[in-house]
DNA sequence: GCAAGATATGTCGAGTCCGACATAATGCAA
DNA sequence: TTGCATTATGTCGGACTCGACATATCTTGC
């Protein structure tokens, strides 16, 4: 997979405009990071309703407060499965998932 | 991660029934299965769709045809990220990934 | 029933991702 | 400001997933 060797790409803000073009991502690529995103965004959004914080909610899913933290900022180094597994855990239904996936961006 | 240590789960055939509630899976343990059961639906039909074997198909995303068989039995060794991958490769949009994923059984 | 193509299963070294820890930055009430 | 809670960033050892290879088990046409 050719995407593999282009994998630590900076997450990119998209402060202004899509940065994917920019960096000249694939459109494989750029869906990829885009789902990363809305997932984060997504998983943010469910943490504060809950009215956890990232510690605590770290503490409920076994893991630890700097990597919500990664997941929450769309890092590279956090897989859409860990995202996906983190949405489950704050009570999102597999089609929860599948619209935050595929959600634009706002 | 609580989910972690059962992981190497035999990935079932749902042969009758749901498997999930003979094996003690969690509602998120059982949507993660189910999810990445779907997704090799949706990869399998896909390919077929585009008259590729596995091993042409491999070639094409930089992949083995063992790791394809794996992929589209819903092997536990596949993580979602990689079958997304694979299912953007044959031309899936982020909104036909996200449909698939949350697609019940047929 | 055989052969050949296609798919399935098992294993392994290499590289990736995870949780954890340390520490820095940010926010916010007193 | 100062202090405390929360969130962000950097780094590691170890667990997990990857592609690859070997081999086994279907399929299908003959």
């Amino acid at each position: 997979m050719d995407a593999k060797k282009r994998r630590r790409l900076e997450s990119a803000d998209f402060a202004v405009g899509s940065a994917a073009e920019f960096l000249g991502l694939s459109a494989e690529e750029s869906a990829l990071v885009e789902m990363r995103l809305a997932l984060s965004r997504a998983l943010r959004e469910r943490r504060g309703e809950a009215g956890l914080t990232q510690a605590a909610f770290a503490r409920r899913i076994g893991s630890s407060q700097s990597r919500v933290a990664k997941m929450e900022a769309g890092d590279p180094s956090v897989s859409l499965d860990l995202l996906i597994r983190a949405l489950l855990a704050v009570g999102a239904s597999r089609r929860d998932v599948g619209q935050a996936l595929a959600r634009r961006m706002a």
